[in-house]
DNA sequence: ATGTCAGCGACACGCTGA
């Protein structure tokens, strides 16, 4: 089974690049992060066309994640286990943001997530990320077991080392990289989740995400920040992994290329 | 270079978020 995730920017957006994708990676599952519509706008019958069933979970403007599969599309859950909202500036309720959706495709059981940026350290978006990061352990905790294959993928916005980003030097006082974040990493491990490790398709490290500016891409000033985690019933499996870097190219593009897992 | 995108409200472009 080919499954794959990818933060899209925007699903209408990228609705162009997405069906193009689609029809020559032909992933049996897609994890989508950054649909930036509500799930009633998720263009699904395009999809459909390619033999795509969708569960989408989105509000609107900002955030929203979606798994498409055609190995079925089973258990469908929306949102963590006591998800913390974030309280913005303009805000007087706490925002219960789409971020995280789940289903089961052909005996695994997926997680689409996109987690909070956090903006910069002490930040309260920073704190909410971390608060979130602690309900997608516990999340995780509740759902597995040894039997079932069991995968987290998504936009997890840490870099999991230093090498992971293109200079740390440029990341003093910045987010994705403090030890706070990969210890959130870390206690994945303490639940028995192990990370899936990507072919980089040119240079050394496998970048997911360049800036748009700056021609970061181009210069390969990059980070790898869309991940895969799974228990060993899943990643027992995996023949396979690599960042398709090539769709970062072009016109039209998303600043992520999508991440796919092959298993046996 | 605070250098690029995307969506929104409102119909030009500033604001927010990344």
């Amino acid at each position: 089974m080919r499954i794959a995730t990818w933060n899209v920017n925007s699903v209408s957006a990228r609705l162009p690049r997405l069906l193009e994708w689609l029809s020559s990676a032909r992933p049996d599952v897609l994890c989508l992060q950054e649909l930036k519509c509500a799930a009633d706008a998720f263009p699904v019958e395009e999809v459909a066309e390619l033999g795509y069933e969708v569960a989408a979970h989105g509000t609107g403007r900002w955030n929203g994640v979606a798994i498409l599969s055609k190995a079925g599309l089973d258990d469908v859950r929306r949102g963590l286990l006591d998800q913390p909202g974030y309280q913005s500036q303009d805000a007087l309720l706490e925002a219960d943001e789409p971020r995280a959706i789940a289903a089961t495709c052909g005996g695994v059981r997926v997680w689409s997530l996109y987690v909070p940026n956090g903006r910069e350290p002490g930040h309260a978006h920073y704190k909410y990320k971390l608060r979130w990061l602690e309900a997608l352990r516990a999340t995780a905790a509740e759902e597995l077991t040894a039997e079932r294959p069991f995968a987290l993928l998504g936009d997890f916005n840490i870099a999991p080392t230093d090498s992971d980003v293109w200079d740390i030097a440029k990341f003093h006082d910045s987010t994705h990289v403090t030890d706070a974040e990969r210890a959130a990493l870390a206690a994945l491990g303490e639940v028995g989740l192990t990370e899936v490790y990507p072919r980089a398709l040119k240079y050394d490290i496998p970048f997911t995400y360049w800036d748009y500016r700056a021609l970061a891409f181009p210069q390969n000033r990059g980070m790898r920040i869309d991940l895969v985690y799974g228990n060993d019933s899943f990643t027992s499996t995996v023949a396979d992994s690599y960042v398709d870097r090539n769709e970062r190219k072009g016109k039209g593009q998303s600043d992520h290329a999508p991440v796919v897992v092959d298993t046996a």
